[in-house]
DNA sequence: CAAAATCTCTACCGACAAGTAAAGTTGGGT
DNA sequence: ACCCAACTTTACTTGTCGGTAGAGATTTTG
């Protein structure tokens, strides 16, 4: 039993006293939900508020505004996904290997059931400073995870690494994407697969390139 | 002494008026470096008819509203990078060279002056079918492309090879897009280089491994 | 040179959403 | 059972921005 269960559509609980933690992670939630169906700008605090079951001061008691509720969620995502990418690389030790995890974990983070992906490829708002910077955070961590694994096995200096790894990442992230808005498409596992291949035979060109 | 000579401290033309079609171009121009530098939302209607030295009912005699005249650079800015690309391939015969040109074509359209691409690539209007649509059009446009030249070459079938497709167009786009944050990085053409020659060795992995 | 048509500007309206103050309500401690 | 404290809600304020009406200027035509 779910002792913080969301209020999707309608609100039976209304009214109902939450412990600090658990109210604040409701909200979260809820305002995830708003922020991927609408993106920041159409997402309205009326409707997270009503999406959680709560009315707008309460949401006012969490978090200091609009802004930094969404930054929370953005900065959570992108630690969640580097952490994932670093995993898949660290646990496993060919660096083919390697790649076919970094490939496989940007899916997996695709194609997770809450869409977070939404937030941190996908965000609407520019301009503000702290969200380009969550934004930026997340994508050079994978970028540099990529890097680190690249720069030894490609025989390559740190820059070209990088635009490599840029490279890779760049690819699945894309592709992921498309391949979720493809419905009747290939499985997982097969687009990771093509995916993977075609990262892997493309830097084996590299060693014998540049040496 | 009532001169209105005001006029020429910010926008020298102020007062001056214009046929119809040169109008219209400058709006458009200045519409662009305004939802460039601030996004859809940011970018006020105001901004605009100042940054055209002129006030806002005449942008309104031009556009119908804010959304008409975003959309009108969209479509622009969408279909000359499918042209750019398409052309790019076909003036090539072979088929390596081709995935050069179409890499270089994208960063030739990255690297612009006017940062157009970011309007395609960057768009911070979301929900709106309309944008969807051209943005779509513009990302479905490079990716047949390249498939069409894919498919044959490396004998797959349709689905997968719209896959790899996709992704030798991410690729280029988010290299791209990072190469030119990256100030003192590379020259574009030895970015170029790399990145088609990741996606061509890449390539060659494909036709042994399926058939 | 004068008058009218046409283009342009200043000033305004209304909608929408972020954020807030004060009233109302519920539950826990004694 | 009662009262206090914390939690919720209704209802408001405020600022911004897309869009527009009517006044003013300028070029063209008779």
């Amino acid at each position: 039993m779910t002792e913080t269960a969301q209020q999707s559509t309608d609100q039976p609980n209304r009214g109902v006293r939450l412990p600090r933690d658990a109210r604040r992670a409701q909200l979260l939630s809820a305002a995830q939900d708003v922020f991927v169906a609408n993106g920041y700008h159409a997402a309205a605090m009326d409707d997270i508020a009503d999406r959680a079951g709560v009315s707008k001061p309460v949401l006012y008691q969490h978090f200091p505004g609009k802004l930094e509720l969404y930054l929370a969620l953005l900065e959570t995502h992108g630690t969640e996904l580097v952490s994932r990418v670093r995993e898949a690389i660290e646990s496993n030790p060919d660096n083919k290997q390697r790649v076919r995890a970094a490939v496989g974990a940007l899916y997996e983070f695709v194609d997770r059931e809450d869409q977070a992906f939404r937030l941190v490829f996908e965000s609407d708002l520019r301009g503000e400073p702290a969200v380009e910077r969550a934004v930026e955070q997340a994508s050079s961590g994978c970028i540099d995870a990529v890097a680190e694994a690249v720069t030894a096995d490609a025989g390559l200096d740190h820059e070209r690494a990088r635009l490599l790894a840029v490279g890779l990442v760049g690819l699945s992230q894309v592709t992921a994407r498309d391949w979720l808005d493809t419905e009747n498409s290939i499985s997982r596992d097969e687009a990771v697969n093509l995916m993977s291949t075609l990262a892997w035979k493309g830097l084996a060109g590299f060693p014998m390139q540049q040496g």
